[in-house]
DNA sequence: GCAAAGCTGGAGAGCGCTCTCGCAGACGCG
DNA sequence: CGCGTCTGCGAGAGCGCTCTCCAGCTTTGC
């Protein structure tokens, strides 16, 4: 174990197993045609030396990195609050880049000056490609990368028309769903809390919403929050005030739900028993609620480790479902 | 615009704006020896071919990579429950190192032989530093590394000596004061459901919480819990059934004070009434619990950016203060 | 007015690696 | 036994950049 400072290099290791340089290098990288003596003497030089191949030399070459980018939008309001959200997508990406042996590397978008920053850093090579996980789905970042040649993926289907391909969850479906799940339990005023109209995610859950309830003969009451907890309160009150008599209410975040649950019951109202109440998300907290929060599941760490994959696919040059869209399910707890 | 491909090197440059590669290097690195008009050309040819520095040619002869790498360990109950510490932490971190215009690498250590890959990848100078956020107080990794020579900051004291440095939270001054605001309430019989005691965090907050109550002529009722909602409603049940007249808990994590709440729910115990109850981290859900709850802060995002602003100093050779640690602060709500 | 000093810009080496090419030596076949 | 083929290894170029020289020029001092 020698003491660092001047880290070994393939000639040092070549000179010590008395062979060329070229020879090591295809031992380090695993070619076949290295006779299995001489492989064994040059393994063994290198545990000796404490060899470990310089990345910048290597990927100066190679063109390749052996590392990936994830851009997250920083001033969002779900980034770090408790919706988990990020931190499972971090986890699905990380996993599925770990088989792959590439490594992460995280970016803060958090302004509009950071885009150039994210920009001029992909394209010094610094990375072999870019998951976005862009949150205001008309954010021009993927595309103008996808257009300077750098592999590119986004999380959650971007707004306009763009062909960079992207991997979503089935929110209309999902949220469909609740409400199909509310009108068939026998609620008549199903009113909902929306999420932010600028987000994708906003927009299809309460898309969702509506196309169900136009399927049967119900109106629709809505307010519209921010995806926080306080948002979802407010909402609710509001909600509330506009039709006293409302009897279930589809919330488009678990987080808003939870708000919202504590608007009910300051508003003096229980639930299942007065207003049925159905999330999004399906967080950790759904479960604790008081009552526990029947939701909408989003299978946030497959998000991630799809994200990844088809990253990972796209970089390798090979071909990809260009838009990929998972599955939601129904979580039915005893709010709804 | 370019449409990539081929990016333009220094070379390109140079030839365009009829100057040397020398001199478009200065210019590109800020150098003050280069006439203004000389200047302004070759910013003129940069802008025009869209020129952007290959970091793979850059860092090898600097032997600089302007990026730290983070690492999390992957099976902590901890990394991402909703307890938010992670993401604060990354929060933290990242803000640091953008004003230092590094970059992040995150490194999941799932298992033990990710400590290899991670050696690996520290050795192979893909990384100018590396911020150990351990949980396990022991693990070997950071001693490992920075006997390579490889400049390293901890989160969390390590167990064991060690002459790594490390940044840590005061838990052992934030526990004590949890229990004095309990004692100076009149509260007699003060519980603790304390952390894993192979965890720095969880053994400090139960050592904080023993040394206030021993200058207060109280005996200690001590639960292990293991940082999670469930352990904590466990955790608990236990303590009311070992002293079923206690009239306080200091619980060493709001997650589990989270769970505690929901067990003295259903024991028919009042809070704070019959029962007063302190957590510890300040998490976002704590001011929405039932009721809200009374907790410890500790400045997760300042922690993160003060590891991130050691490690620079550190890899900068600069001095720095070897071990630092963080103040807590109470928030009293009404659980307590 | 001339030498010394100061500036500015260019030439060139070299960071550590991969990979193509070509040359030996082993082998097969007629 | 000779020739062609194949296999295994080494030589050497070069990836794109930085940085140390050094040359040529201007400025300054006496």
């Amino acid at each position: 174990m020698n003491t660092a400072r001047t880290r070994p290099t393939l000639e040092k290791v070549a000179l010590r197993a008395g062979v060329s340089r070229a020879t090591v290098s295809r031992v380090v990288n695993g070619s076949t045609t290295v006779a299995p003596d001489i492989r064994d003497t040059v393994m063994r030089a290198v545990q000796e030396l404490g060899y470990v191949p310089n990345h910048a030399a290597r990927s100066l070459v190679t063109q390749r990195t052996n590392s990936m980018a994830l851009v997250l939008p920083e001033p969002s309001t779900r980034i770090f609050s408790d919706d988990q959200f990020f931190p499972g997508i971090i986890r699905g990406v990380s996993q599925e880049l770990e088989v792959a042996e590439k490594q992460l590397v995280l970016m803060m978008a958090s302004s509009a000056a950071s885009h150039d920053r994210i920009e001029q850093y992909a394209m010094a090579g610094h990375v072999d490609g870019v998951m976005v996980a862009s949150v205001h789905g008309a954010d021009p970042l993927p595309a103008t990368l996808a257009r300077m040649g750098v592999p590119v993926v986004c999380n959650g289907r971007p707004l306009g028309r763009s062909t960079v391909p992207y991997v979503d969850v089935d929110s209309v479906g999902g949220a469909a769903t609740a409400v199909r799940h509310l009108v068939e339990s026998g609620r008549q005023r199903i009113a909902t809390i929306a999420g932010p109209q600028d987000m994708v995610a906003g927009i299809d859950r309460l898309a969702g919403y509506r196309t169900e309830l136009r399927g049967s003969a119900r109106r629709s009451i809505v307010a519209v929050g921010d995806f926080t907890r306080e948002s979802g309160a407010v909402a609710m009150r509001q909600l509330l005030e506009d039709d006293p008599r409302l009897d279930a209410v589809f919330v488009a975040s678990d987080l808003m739900a939870h708000g919202a649950l504590g608007a009910l019951r300051q508003a003096g109202r229980r639930v299942p028993d007065d207003v049925a109440v159905v999330g999004f998300d399906d967080i950790e907290l759904a479960r604790y609620t008081e009552p526990p929060l029947t939701t909408v599941r989003q299978p946030i760490v497959e998000l991630g480790r799809e994200l990844a994959r088809q990253l990972l696919s796209l970089a390798a040059g090979d071909p990809i479902e260009p838009f990929m869209v998972l599955p939601t399910e129904m979580v039915v707890r005893e709010s709804a």
